[in-house]
DNA sequence: AAAAAATTTAACCAAACGGTTGAAAATCGA
DNA sequence: TCGATTTTCAACCGTTTGGTTAAATTTTTT
């Protein structure tokens, strides 16, 4: 169903997602579209890592780049959440209702209700 | 809103999600619960390293193991799917927002209409 | 044309990752 | 009790990661 290159693609979507310095750009980018320089100032790491950062969510699908002179202006694609929200939303339901179903079989009413 | 001690607990979710293998290992829990050594059978790697990726998603709260006998049954936690849905739902609906707002700032500039 | 500014690239480093094999630790069946 | 079974742990290996600094590249400013 959803196996396709898609999970190549997830791969990458979540390891970007798992580097709370990424999810803060992201969150800074939020805000708006931003130079490197601008997103790299808050953050305590040098400006080649912030741009290193950025080349994984670019990556990833999430953040685009596009010359501005010398300058490059990031911003966010959230289209590229979808895949992930997706794989996400469908196991979440899945197990719960797999989970359900082993509860129900059990015996064991737990009494919890949707 | 989110900030909390969560940010640590989405690494180590998001980072145990970017794994094909470690995603596999959770399609296949879905079906019901498994033993460590029922599950490492169709992967073509070593039962020790199913084990460890066992860890990796218990670590992250995704699975539970509980020992039964000399086996460790593994189970599934939806509610581990929880946080990490909720940043992402979350975070795509405020960025579509944002670039709406974007937009139709542009738009406006430009005396183009939406 | 030369200097300055914004980014990327390259080379490097320590730590973590995903994998292996083999030994250790429980538990079960005989 | 002994041997087999199930699983983890420990040590190791090559690759990737996240970081650094320094050089290279491109564009703007003077």
């Amino acid at each position: 169903m959803f196996n396709h290159m898609v999970e190549h693609h997830l791969d990458r979507v979540f390891h970007a997602l798992s580097d709370p310095t990424r999810r803060a750009i992201l969150d800074r980018l939020a805000e708006g579209e931003a130079t490197v320089g601008h997103i790299s100032g808050p953050f305590p790491i040098s400006f080649a890592a912030v741009s290193k950062h950025l080349g994984v969510l670019e990556r990833a699908g999430l953040v685009t780049r596009k010359a501005r002179g010398r300058e490059r202006v990031c911003r966010l694609n959230p289209a590229a959440l979808a895949d992930a929200r997706a794989w996400l939303g469908f196991h979440q339901r899945f197990w719960a209702e797999r989970l359900d179903a082993l509860d129900a079989m059990v015996g064991q009413k737990s009494g919890k209700p949707d």
